[in-house]
DNA sequence: ATTAGCACTCAACCTATCAGAGTGCTAATA
DNA sequence: TATTAGCACTCTGATAGGTTGAGTGCTAAT
């Protein structure tokens, strides 16, 4: 069977009436609410055909239908994607202050959620490839130093050492000096054995110390641990009669409040790297398992080259798309606004 | 009227019958399934009585009683007395290494909450009475000086600085020199405008600079602003029948996704500090509106002198009171353990 | 002072009924 | 041939009535 003009603006407006009112919607209120000028009857018979086709579903026998997965995803694909030419002018932001940024995220999260009704979520910007911009160790007492490692983009870190061996000023403007020759500028994959060894060679006894300073470096540079995620309006769901029963809502909102599995979320879209930015999970599609009754639309931001994060809008399959990627977009850009100013 | 011995066993059996339940108990449950011996009448007049006196609710006629909120505060205060004069030994922990701190009160939390079947929260620690150690500024490129504070018990804070005149290392070096020589061992309110004004004007021409550099320090010492507060078990109210009506559930869960309303509860409990360090608020006692149907169990949990943070446990009314405070007390050992293994 | 007994109340549950929305099918129509 | 009108049928959801069971308050007996 084909997919006719037809057929297709039914579909459309089977799916656009079912996300305003999230019951299912009938042949009559087609007929009467859309400008195809058609009548009950013939709707019902193109709505079996798209019924056949698997773009749309009955509950049960004499109710409405209701949009399948795959028709939401046709939707998406195609009514999306007539808007979505407009391509996207990005980012080109600064970021230090990291204290600023966590409330910055916590602010777009939140207005986020107000606007769409939605829960939402944020990550903390991940840094791709980033390299060392210097290291600065200093004593704070006679047992512990203090590393502080500042990659590129000042993303900075600090670590307290406990020391073994006492140290003296000395010692330390040594190894400040050894560190930041050999390590300046480069990359975790270009730290390799040999770097490290020779590095032990020419610090002599405080070799022990000097792991423990690898470590913090390591742990700078990678920087997995430190991916935070804020996210806002979770109770959203309970306005969607769908989500709100209590042992689907429970799942959702114990997603949200276990971060671990939005960090998945956040790794897989990190992957697949869209030309827009904007990625849309329908139903069984996402990644999280927990969130299978819902729709996940993702996006991409970057503050500046390698510095990316995940933005991310979770609600009904009933989600308004258009409505949710318009403003992801706009998000973008105020966002970017935000740091320019700074 | 008086409450003698019998009032106050029925009232108990009462109480405890509804923690179990969660139904209004009525006098016959009391009768048969208390070791009292009395008719139901018997305990129907004492009811009738205790009603009279505002310890216990009918909800309608014709339904059993449920503990009100006096009755609850009465529970606590006599029952739990009794179990609770085997005071606390109290910790001495070391705290460095922030970001480990982190996962530590996550699971914390998360075992509470486990543990109890109730919404558990935990503040990170507080430092009052904070003393500088020493700072540190290093240039991180022409136009960004970084500035490091570390507190005593190591707490460091960094903060990124955009200067608007070049500073050659020189410079740098005095600065630093004259900060550490002038503020090491000060506390904030020992920092006033005379130190200040003497600072700038040994440091001439740097004193925008300066200024910037007095700000991270005040942030750094008063530190109100990273009050982190980590949640567990939020959805555990779920298991409450009385709680789980969603526009209830959506209050209490809007609470804890907003964690700023958390952190006024960490507030207030501080400023009470009770013998046992452990305090129950039940109903309308709680300092948080919106948490005006449970009862909120807080306790706060000291590392070292003048370092301390808040544990809270919140749940329905009918908690059970001896198991939570039992868990808490507990947990302080358990972290106790954790913090001095290391 | 305690208890047994009785009449009464009320929420909760079940059942039946009914209206409304929706469908599928068939026959009439353009 | 595509569309429409009409009709019988189905299912949900709301409403109303009836029943049950748990619980109370009161009174009279112990």
């Amino acid at each position: 069977m084909q997919l006719d003009e037809r057929k297709m603006k039914i579909l459309q407006a089977i799916i656009r009436t079912y996300m305003e009112t999230g019951e299912p919607v009938g042949s009559r209120t087609i007929s009467k609410y859309s400008d195809l000028n058609l009548s009950s009857a013939t709707i019902r018979n193109e709505m079996s055909d798209l019924e056949e086709m698997g773009y749309i579903i009955q509950p049960h026998t004499s109710a409405g239908r209701i949009p399948s997965d795959k028709g939401y995803r046709l939707y998406v694909d195609t009514m999306m994607l007539e808007k979505d030419r407009e391509v996207a002018e990005m980012k080109e932001l600064m970021l230090e202050k990291t204290e600023k940024m966590e409330k910055i995220l916590m602010q777009v999260a939140k207005l986020l959620a107000n606007n769409t009704n939605y829960a939402a979520m944020i990550s903390s910007p991940q840094i791709r490839k980033n390299r060392l911009k210097f290291i600065q160790l200093s004593q704070v007492d006679t047992l512990h130093i203090l590393a502080v490692i500042v990659c590129e983009g000042n993303i900075v870190k600090n670590k307290v050492i406990e020391t073994e061996d006492e140290l003296d000023n000395e010692d330390i403007l040594k190894l400040n000096i050894l560190l930041n020759t050999n390590l300046n500028g480069l990359a975790m994959e270009e730290i390799n054995l040999a770097t490290i060894a020779r590095l032990k060679e020419q610090a002599g006894i405080h070799s022990q110390l000097l792991n423990d300073v690898m470590d913090a470096v390591a742990e700078a540079i990678v920087g997995d641990e430190d991916l935070e995620i804020y996210t806002s309006g979770a109770t959203n769901i309970f306005k969607y009669p769908e989500l709100s029963d209590s042992s689907k809502a429970k799942e959702i909102l114990a997603t949200f409040e276990e971060k671990q599995q939005l960090v998945e979320l956040v790794n897989s879209t990190m992957e697949q790297n869209s030309e827009t930015g904007i990625q849309v999970y329908i139903g069984e599609e996402t990644p999280i398992q927990t969130m299978k009754d819902c729709s996940v639309v993702t996006a991409t931001y970057e503050l500046e080259e390698g510095v990316q994060g995940t933005i991310g809008i979770i609600g009904p399959k009933r989600m308004d798309y258009e409505k949710v990627v318009a403003n992801l977009k706009t998000l973008m850009n105020k966002l970017d606004d935000v740091f320019k100013k700074k």
